[in-house]
DNA sequence: CGCTATAGTCAAGCTTCTTGACCATACATT
DNA sequence: AATGTATGGTCAAGAAGCTTGACTATAGCG
């Protein structure tokens, strides 16, 4: 008979913020995955997608990328280049800095901002019917808190 | 001039929960990288620390690790082969099933789970003063909850 | 003007993780 | 007991993801 873990036999060790928090952002980003692969973008779980959501309307600096995502610029250039193979991005010339590139969506990609809204949408709805909108509220409320924290 | 972009200027598709809970954990994580490596443990950013948390006095089965970590069993296997050669545990026979390998702590292993509780209580008690004792227990219940629907 | 910082590119390479093929033990069915 | 299937683990090869190093071009400051 192999011997069954469950939940109280679990080391102790494992009960803290940083493992709940990465549980927690473990199943989002998965959620999130598996929306967009359902909405038609079979690469949505790749390295490039997560670049995606930092793109909005506007466009993005390619180094305001860089900072936000926490990588080297080399690997951001990387990801850009499978975006703009795939049609989802393309890279401007900045009219306010001639080192600069800035990064705005195709019509492709308008598209796929506009479906993974939808995806983030519907996962969030089932967060607020988890908590209830208020508790939701203060746990996003918290969330900012921590992570506006110098 | 060089237009610099401040908070509001973010794209709006940035302000979701899966951005916040991805900061929260990337800033909880650098912490905790920080933290064991000024206790000694330089390699604590590289990906086999990761298991380290993983693993209770008890020891853990290879094959749970694989399943708590969402990897595959070959890539345990190869971060276990690192901390194995840095003596930090050692894979011991498993007496209730001949296939399988638990993983146990070497005294080494044992002085860096102490290490490492030590500075996970540190980070969060930062959270605690950043929220309050009340909001950080209403906190870790929510993100419990999230983690555990079905 | 010359100096230093910033934006980006190209190339090479390491780390991390995956897939595929495989062996041994366990468990369920008959 | 005999057989089939699931589970636990290993070995090897390679792809993905990211890094460091070396370089070019523009910006901004003294």
């Amino acid at each position: 008979m192999v011997k069954k873990l469950d939940e109280n036999d679990w080391p102790e060790t494992l009960d803290h913020v940083g493992w709940q928090l990465w549980q927690a952002t473990q199943r989002w980003k998965s959620e999130l995955d598996a929306g967009l692969v359902a909405a038609g973008y079979p690469w949505a779980a790749e390295a490039r997608a997560n670049i995606v959501m930092h793109v909005g309307r506007a466009g993005i600096r390619q180094s305001d990328l860089v900072r936000r995502m926490g990588l080297s610029k080399q690997a951001v250039q990387q990801l850009l280049d499978g975006l703009v193979a795939d049609g989802i991005v393309e890279r401007k010339a900045d009219r306010e800095d001639k080192r600069g590139r800035l990064i705005v969506f195709t019509a492709t990609g308008r598209r796929m901002l506009a479906d993974s809204n939808r995806v983030k949408q519907d996962i969030e709805e089932g967060y607020r019917k988890a908590l209830g909108e208020r508790r939701f509220a203060d746990f996003m409320a918290m969330l900012r808190e921590l992570n506006r924290r110098p």
